[in-house]
DNA sequence: CAGGCGATAGGTATTTCTACGTAATGCGTA
DNA sequence: TACGCATTACGTAGAAATACCTATCGCCTG
């Protein structure tokens, strides 16, 4: 009989072993690879076909959401445990939107992730009491854009624009991060200094930081 | 024969599994406590009195740095290994100056902190390579310079311009309000970059505005 | 179903910034 | 006085950003 293949994904080869050694817990299950960054995690996905994948949120290169987002978009039956450092309201209402089957936060306990493991490869999905707060949150209206001082209003990929931006990233490395053309990401930067009406850059980062659009 | 009695402190779970994995490759070594905050690390330390202690920077309440620095001030022979996320200059020197005897970071393989716990536990104190760079930095003589972030110093001249690019202005309208050429904004743009150690105009103004420069 | 909108991407041209040099001038001080 | 330092400035290149436009595709909504 087969052992399911888990993929790990995680910067930190001190989570990575964290991870493993709970997984090996279960003697059915097996850890067939590491990624060290995001780009990695991709590439050992395609060339591993894992049964299930463990990401990282907060990785080198590329970002455990971008690669959520990238794999589930081809193969939206993936089975992907996100493990965040944090309980973010917005990474985990993006992770939802892209599909994946769940969400663990690493101060949580081993338990939690064994039996998300456990839960994701019976197909379901699983979201631990906390997070499932922030879903509830989301979900109970609560979490609507607080209303802007002004009427402006930036779309979710332009906001993602303007935080890299803000991180000092060109529009290639913009584009390489995002998996998009350097020329779509200029496009994104025109509408947004457009909308904000300023006419570079640093104009805009410095609007959008004081106006609180993020 | 007494086994190494070691305490783990780390607010995330899975971190403390991983450094438990690791440790217990070690017949000898005996995981006698996990702590997940600050506090509850220095009431532990009390109240087990480890042979060692394996702390987490980033930890509520109370952060490592602090805990380490408060357990030394009164056990100045005490054992203690900083596990960090990042390899942060400024982290390493505060730590090396409280009296830590190892620092490791998250992202080196477990081998690494097995070797960081047999060092110490010999009375030594260890460094991964990459931390060792920091700390060559440091005592080069060259720490005036870059060790600290606080040390930098902008000319008055050099204060005028930041505020510029900050308003969004560019090198040439720049020099028509300064009254100097456009050369001479570049430079002054250049040298301000070096210093503060980016690479863009945007990183610069994010960086001189959040360490207080101007 | 049509129309709006967001995300994607390209064309062309111009402006601006960044990287690495070198170097003159003046001002204070060891 | 001689030296460091701040300020000034230029050369050459190449990388990046900005200005305007057009255009497709998918999704949701009236």
């Amino acid at each position: 009989m087969c052992k399911v293949e888990i993929l790990i994904a995680d910067d930190h080869a001190m989570i990575r072993q964290g991870v493993r050694s709970l997984l090996s817990r279960n003697s059915q299950w097996n850890v067939v690879g590491e990624s060290v960054n995001g780009r990695e995690a991709i590439q050992h996905f395609h060339d591993l076909r894992p049964d299930l994948m463990i990401l990282d949120i907060s990785m080198p290169e590329v970002n455990g959401m971008e690669v959520a987002k990238h794999i589930l978009t081809g193969n939206s039956d993936a089975k992907i445990i996100i493990l965040s450092m944090y309980n973010d309201d917005d990474y985990i209402s993006k992770c939802l939107e892209h599909g994946v089957r769940g969400y663990v936060v690493k101060s949580e306990t081993g338990d939690q992730l064994e039996e998300a493991v456990q839960t994701v490869l019976r197909g379901d999905c699983y979201f631990s009491s906390e997070v499932q707060k922030s879903i509830l949150k989301h979900y109970s209206g609560n979490s609507r854009k607080k209303a802007t001082d002004s009427d402006i209003r930036l779309t979710a990929r332009e906001v993602e624009i303007v935080q890299l931006i803000s991180e000092g990233l060109t529009n290639q490395e913009m584009a390489d991060r995002l998996f998009i053309s350097a020329r779509t990401v200029e496009t994104h930067r025109a509408n947004l200094m457009k909308k904000v009406g300023v006419k570079n850059a640093i104009e805009l980062v410095k609007k959008v930081d004081q106006l609180g659009l993020i």
